[in-house]
DNA sequence: CCATTAATGAGACAATATCTCATTAACACT
DNA sequence: AGTGTTAATGAGATATTGTCTCATTAATGG
């Protein structure tokens, strides 16, 4: 299994107990594709309880097993990916999500986070935008 | 007054009837120091309903008058400033927001957007980190 | 196997966002 | 200025999402 290392470093680290619920809320996030949101997540693996979902998901996202995307709309989506993929641009209509790397982000970020005295978290760095696909979606109030 | 220029320009776009509860939450967003959320600035005009206070920064952000920054916690942050600040810097910890200006910032995005076929949503650009004064405030679930 | 205590989860509560639809009022046109 | 049309409003219900409490469960060291 490819992720087999991230999901077994995910059950430890944060953690003084490797337990049965996170192992299944680990093993969910591991298993998904694409993102989804916490209740999405929820609602996935009942047998788990709300807050134990929401606290393993802020664990992950501080050890950087997942990333956090603020897309259009309420709900925060959270996406597999630590290490390799801490850049994103995200379409703020559809939600798609696509990497970038190999560009100087890197450089970049921790340039202008240095000319601010910003540390960056992970130096993740998410641009929004709207993909060439989307038209305008209207929120019906 | 300085922004007298956008005022005038967000009461009349995307809009076919300049009203006057909108022309209270533009001119009370105008007068913001700081960033904002939905909520108080409902609180700060309660004589304007809620259902127009979130209609019309939908509107706002997306003429581009304001901007959305989703800064940790629930709430998403408003903040007045279209095309002068589109690029910011903000701490996932106290929220600060810092903008960050005349870095290139524009050629990036652009050429990062192109490469995967994106307009980028007013060339916006946020960075989320910490700054250097937050030390980790937990959440006690 | 036991004791310790980290972790859990049910459910209340809090915060935020959206919707419905009867009413109001802005605007075009006289 | 008066009037008809209809965009816009807002009160309040409802939906969605996130956090907290605390009694109970179970992981781990010894």
């Amino acid at each position: 299994m490819a992720n087999r290392t991230a999901l077994t470093t995910a059950l430890q680290m944060g953690f003084s107990r490797a337990t049965g619920p996170r192992k299944t809320v680990v093993e969910t996030v591991v298993a998904w594709e694409g993102h989804f949101s916490a209740e999405e997540l929820c609602s996935s693996i009942p047998e788990v309880g709300r807050a134990t979902v929401y606290r393993t998901l802020a664990s992950l996202q501080k050890d950087g097993v997942i990333c956090r995307l603020m897309i259009n709309g309420r709900a925060p989506r959270y996406l597999l990916g630590g290490t390799q993929h801490h850049h994103h641009m995200v379409c703020n209509q559809c939600g798609s999500v696509q990497d970038i790397t190999g560009c100087g982000v890197d450089d970049f970020v921790d340039t202008v986070a240095q000319q601010h005295g910003y540390k960056p978290d992970g130096h993740r760095l998410e641009i929004y935008g709207r993909c060439s696909l989307c038209a305008g979606k209207e929120i019906n109030y």
